[in-house]
DNA sequence: GCGCAGGCTATTTTT
DNA sequence: TAGCCTGCGC
């Protein structure tokens, strides 16, 4: 008899299964995964088995004979990256490890990290988070603000820094100056020009001092590589025989730009995986013309189909196609499902408020749940914006119906997790303006002026003495200089900082103990311990909180490996997802794509907030063929029942009566029920 | 430098 | 309604 012991994890050697691929894939599945097109363009209607098919493609490929290292996987999130890689492995085996897989910007992160010297950055460059980003905005638009001389109400008019800060990305993610966006989307700016242009100037040589890189920088800069040194574009192109594509309706312009170059090699093909109907990232970006115009841009290109869906009963199927069709311009394609009818229609619920349509949520959730069908985690609530979900929380709250919320913050993002990792980062990068800013206003009576005046020696000193992060270890308290005609105030604490830091980074300690993220995260905690503790009210949870970025520090991770990832994950990505089968979950629209729910609700389907008015009132065809494709993805996630609600008064600040959405409006009768409460 | 009161503004959010 | 930012007074 075998027997085995549960205490020692089994060594996860996955022995490689082969796969009959015929016979596991349905047939237009199979054409794309088995395609030898030098382009590929697979149109993968939602529920198609998307996924299926891009991680079978790359298990094909390495059956194939295809060097596991040749392949590269392009996704958007980190989770689709982890989700594919994983299946990847149980499908090739061990081999799959070699796949290069991961989002855009971790893949122009490697690079960079490589080449970043060609660039003018040092190696070792820090990430800024869009919280830094803002921060260092924030100090510019105070330095170059609107002119002094200008009166009161006219200054009032000068944009804040994360309008800067988000009209500068979206030039960048769509491959836009500037100048132009502000035109378009904001032309009442125009009399700000000058202003914003020292702003957005001074904002690149800011981060180019403190050897810093934006997220969009990693994308921009990274085609700069590529562009610039043929040598370096070359390497990787000889390298990469496949480059595949996932969510490719939703790739911007700097990706596009990625995606030609690195598959450009003469013996590389590449495979983009999408579906224009499920395009809704365009106001950051995005363009649905990429996958538009595949066949333009990669000329011989063959395109495939997938349209049998595995996922929704054909009542909802039938829904979500007339929901879709009342877009004009779309790659044709009917969907059909393969599972049977189920035993209700699509249910249409008009309310008479927000209220009320979170009180039919939870009491219709109580009703399902207590049958043996479903269970939590089978129900999603999905809406268009965050606030849509307010009513709902406090109704479910006061059902006792446990909910889990996919909201805002990002773990790395939050003040305390912020306060510890910027000693770590002025570890790896001396020239860190943020981070240092960040640790000095810690100390009592120092503000945002002393902490500018100090960062600014700092560099200045660091230049003069030409110092970097090798040549500072173990000798930080030497550089006492930097504070010259300073805060007096600031004095013992920033001696007791520069002593900190010897004492993290000293030469004495052995390898293992210096670079150990785990190791530098515990000391960093207790020495901040006193400032957390007089900080934050709820210091027990914080606390918690450190200790897991003590614990997800993988400790044989080198520092700067742990610095990338902290910034280039989210807190969703970290946290493999409390898996408790009894909570319902709430999210918006845009992070519900890729996922499925047995019964979905769909909220506010009011015209006015879904459709959102500001498009309703710009006559914006563009922007409500988005939002129609948005409401294709919502009910495109439902499997065996699917609630449509609309509140007849939208309620909130500025509430008013509203009629029903024109996507309710604009689905044939026959296809949904109306519920009258 | 810091804390408080009142004013203003309100999609979507990954990296 | 709520959360964020600004400006003022100490």
């Amino acid at each position: 008899m075998k027997y085995q012991l549960n205490g020692e994890p089994q060594q996860q050697s996955v022995t490689h299964r082969r796969s009959n691929y015929a016979d596991e894939l349905n047939a237009q599945q199979y054409a794309a995964v088995s395609s030898i097109a030098k382009h590929a363009l697979v149109i993968a209607g939602a529920g198609s088995g998307k996924t299926r098919t891009l991680t079978y493609r790359v298990s094909w490929l390495i059956d194939q004979g295809v060097p596991a290292w040749r392949i590269l996987l392009l996704t958007f999130t980190n989770k689709a990256s982890r989700e594919m890689l994983g299946r990847v492995k149980e499908l090739a085996g061990d081999e799959a490890t070699q796949v290069w897989g991961g989002t855009f910007h971790s893949v122009a992160n490697r690079m960079l990290r490589r080449h970043a010297e060609l660039l003018g950055y040092q190696s070792g460059f820090t990430i800024l988070d869009s919280d830094d980003q803002s921060a260092m905005m924030r100090s510019l638009v105070k330095q170059f603000g609107p002119p002094a001389s200008l009166q009161k109400d006219k200054k009032k008019l000068f944009p804040k820094a994360s309008i800067i800060s988000s009209l500068l990305s979206y030039a960048n993610n769509a491959g836009l100056v500037w100048q132009d966006v502000l035109y378009e989307r904001y032309p009442q700016l125009d009399i700000f020009i000058d202003e914003i242009a020292a702003i957005i100037d001074n904002y690149a040589k800011r981060k180019m001092s403190s050897n810093a890189m934006d997220f969009d920088d990693l994308l921009l800069n990274a085609l700069r590589l590529l562009e610039e040194h043929p040598s370096v574009r070359e390497d990787y192109q000889r390298r990469f025989a496949h480059v595949l594509v996932d969510e490719y309706q939703d790739s911007n312009k700097p990706q596009e730009q990625l995606i030609t170059l690195l598959a450009g090699g003469p013996n590389c093909s590449l495979m983009a995986v999408g579906d224009d109907a499920q395009s809704i990232y365009s106001w950051r970006g995005a363009s649905v013309e990429h996958i538009f115009r595949f066949e333009e841009n990669y000329p011989g290109a063959q395109i495939y189909k997938i349209e049998t869906n595995y996922r929704s009963v054909p009542a909802i199927l039938q829904v979500s196609n007339a929901a879709i069709a009342l877009n004009s311009r779309q790659y044709a394609k009917e969907l059909h499902s393969v599972r049977e009818e189920g035993s209700l229609l699509p249910a249409v619920v008009p309310l008479p408020d927000k209220r009320t349509e979170a009180l039919f949520v939870a009491q219709r959730i109580d009703e399902l749940v207590d049958g043996v069908q479903f269970r939590g985690k089978d129900i999603a609530i999905l809406y268009r914006a965050h606030f849509h979900s307010m009513d709902i929380q406090m109704a479910l709250t006061r059902a006792h119906i446990p909910f889990r919320i996919t909201s805002g913050l990002r773990f790395f993002e939050q003040a305390h997790v912020k306060d510890v990792v910027a000693l770590l980062r002025l570890l790896v990068n001396p020239r860190d303006q943020v981070a240092l800013r960040r640790i000095i206003v810690m100390y009592p009576r120092v503000g945002a002026l002393t902490a500018q005046k100090l960062a600014d020696n700092w560099l200045t000193q660091l230049d003069e003495q030409n110092l970097n992060s090798s040549s500072l270890r173990g000798h930080f308290v030497e550089q006492m200089g930097a504070l010259k005609g300073q805060n007096s105030a600031l004095k013992p604490h920033w001696q007791e900082f520069l002593a900190l830091m010897d004492s993290l980074d000293s030469p004495d300690l052995e390898e293992s103990e210096r670079n150990n993220p785990s190791e530098l995260v515990a000391k960093i905690t207790e020495y901040l311990m006193p400032y957390l503790r007089s900080n934050y009210e709820d210091l027990a949870e914080r606390v918690e909180d450190l200790k897991h970025l003590h614990e997800a520090s993988p400790s044989g991770a080198v520092l700067d490996d742990f610095l990338a990832d902290m910034a280039l994950l989210s807190e969703m990505d970290k946290q493999n997802v409390q898996d408790d089968d009894e909570l319902v979950t709430l999210s918006s629209i845009h992070q519900a794509k890729g996922l499925e729910w047995k019964v979905v609700f769909v909220l506010s389907l009011s015209d006015g907030l879904f459709p959102h008015r500001r498009v309703l009132e710009q006559g914006d065809i563009v922007g409500l063929e988005e939002e129609t494709r948005l409401f294709y993805v919502a009910v495109t996630r439902a499997q065996d029942q699917l609630y449509l609600l609309y509140p007849r008064y939208s309620g909130g600040y500025d509430g008013q009566y509203c009629p029903p959405s024109r996507f309710l409006t604009g689905l044939p009768k026959e296809l949904v029920e109306v519920w009258e409460c």
